[in-house]
RNA sequence: GGGCGAUUAGCUCAGUUGGCUAGAGCGCCUGCUUUACACGCAGGAAGUCGCAGGUUCAAGUCCUGCAUCGCCCA
């Protein structure tokens, strides 16, 4: 054994990269198949190669670290596979963005050196990518880590479109989309942000064809639209319109004759009553139309600009337009009055440009089939949501789903399989790319231009990451997985979906569990985005505070499901820990001298025998991991991570460490020393899945020493402490009247003002306890500073008369503190007087309850019990208080 | 319009089968170079747990209504 020097305070510059190097060095993060054991599996949600990670991502890493590791030390074969996403519509956005800054342009670039560009683009963030969360500690696999663009996801995307295309559940239709002018492509309902806007409703007059003289007035949000008017209608119930219905309009603007119709979908309540239908940009007049076989007038191009069919408007910007048209039908007397309205409008979520919803021919995915199987799946209990209140926002829209328009516009992602012949029009999807027509064996095929919605391929991760469509080895193993971790966002962008495909592809749920944690906001409480540009990079963070710190800020505090503010205070409370520990472990290796372990271990198993403090820390490590153990398997990492923190440096440190250091120097006593560091190995061990940096650096420190205990090479792979002792009533108890005598001393000596280091008298009357408190007699004189020390079991005994002293009562056991010592009579009588009416409320509330015969009766034992205990304590503490005061 | 959530100390937030004389971090006040740690130590002040009802022996915790804020869906 040799004694090693720590230095003064945590330097996690000098330790995290040595360790990461070390665990990847020897495998730890690959599982080891052992069909005996079930496995722990966690696919990691991929981000984006947008950009670098942020703190979103650090908070997945942490938490999904946290899992993988206490599985781990479990023993369980663990795997997190890593990845990352190809982000099609993002991506392009972004590297479309860098093109613009050079002075080029995607256009100007063709399509075949855009992807070469992209793929670059990709290549660099996805190893920087990676970099990042290898310094965030992240134990993850990364011999299995995977792109969704990688041949494996890239096949399984191939086979389950054409297996979902031969069902007829992929599908290519002419039907309302919405359509984003800027990013030009088409978009899924999901990928449109609702945001009310404060805009108008205009009120215009449309002339009748039999009579121009007479008008029906309609109410529009969006006037440009009249040029794609196919209809006016009113609800058929609608008596004041009743007399028109059949009749023609001639529309403003285009003078275009259409009719009046009648259908269940006009509110009469809104506008006039009376609507327009633009059946070719309204979703809701879509559906009328289809009812009514209206024609559908299409009046914009792709990029919003006016087309052909609004005639005079043709080439103008929408709203450019709307401006020109709302001054032409003000001209014509038309416009007949604009009020103040609010709707929603709906955006793009990438560019933020207000989406235009449209027909269009697009490839769609019938939901409702594949929904069923994925809502029985959790309301069965086979799925389980944390928390779980979003099991009903899960099943509210999974119970409402709509088809899903997966094809995009777009020149990033993956390619739709499906060929169109060039000679007879057949359409062909396949799995590997055909060299001829399956119908007329012509080779000119021509592959569909778009690329699938990126969650499409997200929504197959957890099965093809593992293989899928081939039966490999890791899919037989690990699938299905065990626990799936997200933000809630993505809910049903991702969650739901893969629920669905993953059932669909396998017969199999993907994830027992899906756990939602929150969204990590900025220190405005605003939500971080790469496109908002309010990104904290976490790679700054862990260079001022280091990961462990980090880490820990994300994991306290931290509730399932709800939003986190990240502050500089967090992470301060993060890195001061992480100090803490190292001094408390600092001071403890440092006073290993030599520890045999025949005597560590019979220190550790004959606990019987062990001076009270001794049963009393290890008594409390057991109800720490008995607590943390249940904690971890409800997923409240948090409150783990709170209550080791809270027992290293309220309990170990604040007075076990203090305790210890007395016996430290008392050579007649038994050693400390087993005991502290068995309290310390543990604890680091407790730690480990949430702080693993500092804790295998200590550990490795500490197992250096005690070389005994190092069974195995990382702390990485020690095993997790799970079987907790006995729990010691009788040393607690002593304790906990100990450390209560101390502190209430200290609390008089301050508010007598007595110099902290003058020791002063004290006799102490504990009563049945006198033998314990006879052992700890050093540790009170020197704890609380007081000297002479008298300890007795009966006041009568004291060599200081009661008359002529402060009295203080904690748990029973008394303290004698002669007023010389001390002393202002003044202060004292506050004193005294401020604890009596304390005490004499809690009387009253104690005797309240008591008096209660329901309470009595009904409220059980030990809470019955607990009351009366309280209130015999607290009547004899004040009786004696009450003696006290009338002394001075 | 429908749904979900939040409201606890000056600030940020814990508090999961109701038993709480309600906790933490930061901040604040007083005092300390006590040889592990000033990224520290000791002590302290600070809350009618949004409001109003209800259930219960007992409500921060369960139910109803209301208010304010936030989010999701349409």
């Amino acid at each position: 054994m040799t004694k090693i020097e720590l230095a003064k305070a945590y330097d996690p510059k000098q330790t995290e990269s040595k360790w990461y190097k070390f665990w990847m060095e020897n495998g730890y993060f690959t599982p080891k198949i052992d069909h005996d054991k079930k496995p722990f599996v966690i696919i990691m949600p991929p981000p984006n190669i947008t950009g670098e990670l942020h703190q979103g991502h650090a908070l997945v890493a942490t938490i999904e670290d946290t899992m993988a590791r206490w599985h781990r030390m479990k023993g369980e074969p663990t795997l997190w596979l890593p990845g990352v996403d190809h982000a099609g519509i993002a991506t392009q956005f972004v590297v479309q963005k860098a093109l613009i800054e050079e002075g080029t342009s995607r256009e100007e670039l063709g399509k075949e050196k855009f992807l070469e560009r992209t793929w670059e683009w990709a290549n660099e963030h996805r190893h920087k990518i990676t970099e990042q969360h290898k310094r965030l500690g992240v134990s993850c696999d990364w011999s299995r880590e995977c792109f969704t663009m990688d041949d494996g996801p890239m096949l399984a995307v191939r086979t389950t479109f054409y297996n979902l295309y031969k069902k007829g559940l992929i599908y290519r239709s002419e039907r309302m989309i919405n359509w984003c002018p800027s990013c030009s492509t088409a978009l899924s309902d999901l990928e449109v942000e609702h945001e009310t806007h404060t805009s108008k409703l205009y009120y215009v007059r449309y002339p009748l064809a039999d009579n121009k003289n007479e008008f029906i007035t309609v109410a529009t949000t969006r006037p440009e639209t009249i040029l794609g008017d196919t209809a006016v209608a009113v609800n058929p119930d609608d008596k004041r319109f009743a007399n028109l219905v059949g009749k023609n309009v001639i529309l403003p603007a285009v003078n275009r004759v259409i009719p009046i119709i009648a259908d269940e979908a006009v509110d009469p309540s809104f506008g006039t009553g009376a609507v327009k239908m633009t059946p070719a940009h309204d979703p809701v007049d879509f559906e009328v139309a289809q009812r009514n076989n209206l024609p559908l007038v299409n009046i914009m191009n792709p990029d919003a600009t006016m087309n052909e069919n609004a005639g005079p408007y043709a080439g103008m910007d929408r709203f450019k337009c709307r401006t020109k048209l709302l001054a032409d039908l003000k001209k014509d007397g038309l416009l007949v009055k604009i009020d103040p309205y609010d709707h929603s409008v709906g955006h793009c979520q990438r560019c933020k440009t207000i989406a235009e919803p449209t027909v269009s021919e697009q490839w769609f995915m019938s939901m409702e089939s594949l929904a069923k199987p994925a809502i029985e799946a959790v309301t069965s209990g086979r799925i389980k949501i944390i928390p779980e209140h979003f099991t009903k926002v899960y099943l509210n829209w999974m119970e409402n789903i709509r088809d899903w328009c997966i094809s995009r516009q777009l020149w990033w992602g993956h390619r739709i399989p499906v060929w169109y012949c060039g000679d007879c029009n057949e359409v062909i999807a396949s799995i590997d790319t055909p060299q001829n027509c399956t119908k007329c064996n012509s080779s000119n095929l021509q592959q569909d231009p778009d690329v699938l919605d990126t969650w499409f391929s997200s929504g197959l991760w957890p099965h093809s990451t593992l293989g899928w469509p081939n039966q490999t080895e890791d899919l037989k193993y690990f699938y299905p997985t065990t626990v799936m971790e997200t933000a809630y966002d993505i809910l049903f962008f991702w969650v739901a979906r893969m629920i669905m495909m993953g059932i669909e592809n396998t017969g199999q749920i993907p994830f027992d569990t899906v756990y939602f944690h929150g969204l990590v906001r900025d220190a405005k409480g605003e939500k971080m985005s790469k496109t908002k540009g309010n990104v904290i990079n976490p790679l700054e963070t862990i260079d001022q505070y280091g990961t462990d710190a980090l880490r820990f800020a994300l994991s306290t505090g931290n509730t399932p499901g709800s939003d986190m503010k990240l502050t500089t205070q967090r992470l301060e409370a993060g890195r001061n820990f992480a100090n803490k520990l190292w001094n408390a472990s600092r001071f403890v290796m440092s006073n290993i001298d030599s520890i045999d372990q025949n005597a560590y271990e019979s220190a550790i198993n004959n606990m019987a025998e062990a001076p009270s403090e001794d049963r009393w820390i290890v008594s409390k490590l057991n109800r720490l991991i008995e607590s943390v153990s249940k904690l971890l398997e409800g997923f409240q990492f948090g409150e783990a991570q709170r209550e080791i923190y809270d027992f290293l440096w309220n309990e170990y440190c604040d007075w076990y460490i203090e305790l210890a250091k007395i016996r430290l120097r008392d050579e007649n006593t038994t050693s400390p020393l087993p005991i502290l560091v068995h309290v310390l190995e543990t604890s680091l061990l407790l730690l480990h899945p949430v702080m693993p940096f500092i804790t295998e650096e200590l550990w490795q420190a500490l197992t250096g020493i005690v070389n005994f205990l190092k069974k195995v090479d990382s702390i990485i792979i020690a095993p997790y402490p799970e079987k907790p002792g006995a729990i010691d009533n009788e040393a607690e108890r002593e304790m906990e009247a100990v450390i209560e005598i101390i502190r209430a001393i200290r609390n008089i000596r301050t508010e007598h003002k007595v110099e902290p280091a003058k020791f002063i008298e004290a006799v102490i009357n504990a009563g049945a306890m006198k033998d314990s408190f006879d052992s700890h007699a050093s540790t009170i004189e020197q704890l609380a500073r007081v000297s002479p020390l008298t300890i007795v079991s009966d006041r009568k005994q004291s060599p200081v008369s009661v008359d002529d002293a402060a009295l203080l009562v904690r748990k029973g056991i008394e303290a004698i503190l002669p007023k010389q010592a001390l002393f202002d009579t003044e202060l004292e009588k506050q004193r005294l007087t401020k604890e009596i009416e304390n005490l004499k409320g809690l009387i009253v509330r104690n005797q309240d309850k008591l008096s209660n015969k329901a309470f009595v009766d009904k409220a059980p034992a030990p809470v019955v019990d607990k009351q009366r205990t309280m209130l015999s304590e607290n009547q004899d503490k004040l009786a004696k208080l009450m003696e006290q005061m009338s002394k001075l």
